[in-house]
DNA sequence: TAGTGGTCTAGACCACCCT
DNA sequence: GGGTGGTCTAGACCACTAC
């Protein structure tokens, strides 16, 4: 009868038009239903469904055109790949039609570094984890990704932590705190011996370097992450929106 | 011609908050004033003040605590830099701190090969243009940007192109048309003697490269470009604020 | 002209955080 | 308890586009 209260309506419509359109309810190139059908439809009011179509545009998952309509993307499926940010590595490979699977590598306690502990804002020599994982699509290794973070953040030993989890959920878990945003560097480099040979590619193989650091909603440093990246196989694919 | 309609009362807000934040009136990492606080003195509903800040949040520039307030982001001066999207170079260069150049290469018509008319959506062998440009910073190379169209697309004569111009203003200019949404893959590379190696690094050095693809708002891609993009000397980054 | 999205308001109640 | 941001409403007028 009434639309239920314990979630935020916004969420509810949110998912639900989103549902549509990935379902091709709302097919592609096609022109959706106005803002206020939808909001007599779902009984919310006109600036309810706005909120919602405001995200989705900032997405470039619609489009809107004054005086004419609200048109679903044509290309949602390439759109659907990056929904959820790059840097959620699972994300990013069942994005590419992928299973994700993921492998620790070493999980190790020692003293930071000088360019660590700036990033990360301790002093030098303060005691740090450092958690090295490979990511594999379909069993095929496809993302080298090491992270550090001060061993003062954890909440439990680190013997208890759970390399399976994606870094935002280690955080929620083992932080008790929240990835607010991600600054991330991307460059390009060389697969090396040391550390790239026998996961990837011969040496040589150009490979994407993602340098990311992680902040908490105070804006404190979580994590560090170096992060290796064989494009061959997983796309990294943005899309952004014109103006806003 | 100067249009006749005031600006829009969010953007204003937008244009004078954003003044505010960048200008340290209030200062990184700081609380800012309460939305009623704002909504009292710029005589505008809280709702107009809501509609900003949460496209500020949405962009990383702020975060808000419910039952507490809203801070700038500490690092407001690294968010700086990528405002506008990674795809207008010119900007890009300037976010980085290096007085922009664009240099024009070449600027030639010529059949589209297979890639070319399927991504464009044209017939093979259909007339395209293709424009070369070296893009500066501080006279030193650091983008080599070809981005190709249909010729159909073009309003003038090809002749008349101005190459200086970022992307978005030649598809204003001289397509009559609106850039609305870029699909971005970000990939890496080797330098290669016959494109790059006089205009960036010696043979073998790696390179970031950038294959978009442009959209006008009805879906019609309007041009495919491809870059070859220094890091060295340029920072690619991105700044991804969590969910919502 | 009819209908669309764009802008804007005034006010209500809620969930949450601080002291 | 008092203030903050979060959610939501009902309604108004404007700018634009398609017909």
């Amino acid at each position: 009868m009434q639309i239920q209260r314990s979630t935020p309506l916004v969420n509810q419509v949110a998912t639900l038009l989103r549902q549509r359109i990935y379902s091709r309810t709302y097919p592609p190139g096609e022109r959706m239903p106005s803002e206020s059908e939808l909001a007599q439809e779902l009984k919310v009011s006109r600036t309810t469904v706005r909120t919602v179509l405001a995200k989705f545009a900032s997405e470039g998952l619609i489009f809107r055109k004054q005086g004419d309509g609200t048109y679903v993307n044509k290309h949602v499926r390439e759109i659907d790949m990056q929904y959820g940010g790059i840097w959620d590595f699972s994300k990013l490979i069942q994005g590419n039609g992928y299973h994700p699977h993921i492998q620790t590598v070493s999980l190790v306690g020692r003293p930071a570094v000088k360019e660590e502990a700036k990033v990360l804002e301790i002093d030098l020599m303060d005691n740090i984890v450092s958690m090295s994982r490979l990511f594999c699509a379909d069993e095929q290794p496809v993302i080298y990704a090491t992270n550090v973070f001060p061993k003062s953040l954890l909440m439990v030993d680190v013997a208890e932590l759970d390399g399976n989890l994606p870094i935002h959920m280690i955080v929620q878990t083992y932080f008790e705190d929240q990835i607010a945003y991600v600054v991330s560097d991307i460059e390009a480099t060389l697969a090396e011996e040391s550390t790239q040979k026998t996961l990837y590619r011969e040496r040589g193989f150009p490979l994407l370097k993602l340098r990311e650091t992680f902040y908490s909603q105070d804006h404190r440093p979580l994590i560090l992450g170096t992060s290796y990246f064989d494009f061959t196989v997983l796309k990294l694919r943005l899309v952004q929106a014109w103006g806003k």
